[in-house]
Order: C-alpha cells, then structure tokens, then sequence
DNA sequence: AGATGTTTATTTACAT
DNA sequence: ATGTAAATAAACATCT
C-alpha cells in the first residue's frame, strides 16, 4: 500500500468494475448511450489508471458489454455517422448498485428469454422492439426513441429520433431512465421523494416517463461523473482521485451524516444491506422479495417472476 | 487491417 | 467451504 504521497491515488485502479465504470460513462452521456470509443474516453479521461494496458481492459470491457443484459446495443440511424452502434442501459436493469457497491452487484441482471412478448414487463419495454434476429442474443435489438425533446446542449447533439421503419410506440416526450441510481444516492434530491422513494424510480415504475432532468441526479451519483482529468478541467487528477480514497468506509456512513443528509457515492465495498431487514407489508417467501435484478432466466421462465421492482422493495 | 462484437473457458475475488 | 460475480484471455466473426 503506497504511503500516500500525495499523487499515489491517482493512478491505483478505481474501484469501479468495469460495469459501473460503463455505466457511469453512459448515464454521463446526453443522449444516455454511447459507442464504444466513447465508453473508452470517458474511462481514460478520469482514470490514468486506464490509460495503460489499453489492450487488456478493453477487451474486457467488450466482453461485459456482450456478456451482460444490462447493455444493450443501440444501432446508429443512417443520419449518425461513426463506427459500431451505440450502448445503453437496459431500462430494466434498476439499481444495479442497491448494495452501495460499485465493485459487486448482488446479483447478475438477465434478462428474459421471451421479454419481448408481453409489454407488460415493463413500460418501458415499449422502447424496445421485437427484432428477434439470432435466437439466443440478448435482448432485441432495441428500436429505442432517443428522442430528447431538446438535447442537453454539449454532447453531440443528435437530432431528434423518430424511430425506425415508421414503427412507433412513443412514449410521449419521455426519456427511458435506464438505471435508478437515485436510490443510491439520490434520496435527497429536491422534490423527490414520495413515501420514502425516489420519485422517478416510482414514476418509472408506474410506467411515466422520468424526465431528464431528473435523471441529471446521476451527476452527483458517481463520484467521477462531470469530473474531467486534470488536462482539461484544471482540477489535479490527485485531488480528484482523494474522492474515492476512502475505500473501507461503511456504507451507512457514505450514504447519510449525522443530519441525515445525502454524501457522494464512493464506492464500498459491498455490505449486508443494513435495512434490508423485513419490509414491513412486504412479507412473504423469500423469493417474492427478491430484487428483479436478482431474477434468473429460469425464474423468469417459470413463472416465478416478481412483479415488484427492487426500488420498490428496497431503499 | 483495425475496430467492434460475440462467445467460451479459466482464474480470481468476494459474499454468505 | 461453496457459490457466484467479475476479470482476464483468447478464438473468432463482422463490418468498414
């Protein structure tokens, strides 16, 4: 363990795994998605410790976003020039980081084999269109409606998404959120909270569209979002990289002071949910309280599917 | 040829 | 101690 001097954080690995780091750059990004180039950028802008060994982390990030149901991939229209297609968050992944861990999910997001067939999975799954080319890829090729109403300027503004082929089940005006974050940190934001829940993760679970706005939350959800490397924000990399100093921290502590207010989210490692003790009206078998998230393909196959959201469960 | 994706296999590390 | 998420490696396919 280096003695701290000074600068020794700023090249030690971030204690992100490489799906919250991409997840991180998406939910950073305007539009929420991004291709992959862009994942890679955001990556090495804020962490030098990605600046090497090029070859080995990207392949693994690769992998991840194959690999795991919470990407999906986003195929750039005609009008948007670039190499590979866009990735974005599955709309259903929910917190994937309830356990305040940025290092180990609880549990692997899948998603269902026959997803596509009932819309009533999610609202969201609106978004999303059947497409089911090779049988066995993940979830279909998404047909998402990007469309911001107005683009947050910055970013590559792309023009707004009508959709593909004329097959349309906008939602009106609405942003997808893809990922309720705001449970983890966001329990403070303004306004937002309706009998203990974060507003958008009740809104999306009842099928409204969460604004953009409100899902700007994610600025202060991860502790390097909005934080540029030192070239280009003035701010020292060492400086910034203190943030996530404090590794051992318990998560109770990181989430709420004394006052009960809101504390960045810095990565812990993961812990027993300390309120996850029963939930008063929400008792019943085990299984019945288990995060969708936390839901295998089988489970889901069988019928065995929870129709409670985890934000819903827990927080 | 190089970037982007997909997939399988193996290893490592963490949680319970 | 066991189960599993994550990391790593690598083969291979596709697309530009």
């Amino acid at each position: 363990m280096p003695r701290p001097g000074k600068n020794s954080y700023s090249d030690q690995k971030p204690p992100y795994s490489y799906i919250s780091l991409t997840a991180m750059a998406i939910q950073n990004s305007s539009e929420k998605m991004l291709p992959l180039s862009d994942i890679y950028k955001f990556i090495m802008d804020r962490f030098p410790y990605y600046r090497e060994n090029t070859q080995r982390w990207q392949n693994s990030l690769r992998h991840n976003l194959s690999f795991n149901d919470c990407f999906i991939k986003i195929p750039r229209r005609p009008d948007q020039p670039g190499k590979g297609s866009f990735w974005a968050l599955h709309p259903d992944c929910g917190d994937m980081f309830e356990n305040g861990s940025f290092l180990r999910r609880r549990k692997r997001f899948k998603v269902l084999r026959a997803e596509h067939m009932s819309c009533k999975s999610s609202p969201m799954m609106h978004y999303f269109h059947h497409h089911h080319h090779h049988p066995g890829s993940k979830l279909t090729t998404a047909s998402a409606h990007h469309e911001h109403p107005a683009g947050p300027a910055g970013v590559g503004r792309l023009p707004p998404f009508q959709g593909y082929g004329g097959i349309s089940c906008a939602q009106p005006g609405g942003f997808k959120h893809p990922f309720a974050i705001e449970n983890i940190i966001g329990r403070d934001y303004k306004g937002v909270v309706a009998g203990g829940l974060p507003l958008s993760s009740v809104m999306h679970h009842l099928g409204y569209p969460v604004p953009p706005q409100l899902s700007s939350v994610v600025n202060s959800m991860w502790p390097h979002v909005g934080m540029l490397s030192e070239s280009m924000s003035g701010v020292p990399v060492s400086a910034a990289a203190s943030e996530y100093a404090p590794f051992g921290v318990s998560a109770k502590g990181l989430y709420h002071n004394a006052s009960g207010q809101t504390l960045p989210a810095v990565p812990v490692p993961i812990k027993p949910t300390p309120s996850l003790g029963p939930v008063p009206g929400l008792s019943g078998p085990a299984h019945l309280c288990t995060p969708a998230s936390a839901m295998e393909k089988s489970d889901l196959l069988e019928g065995k599917a929870n129709p409670l959201h985890p934000a819903l469960l827990l927080s």
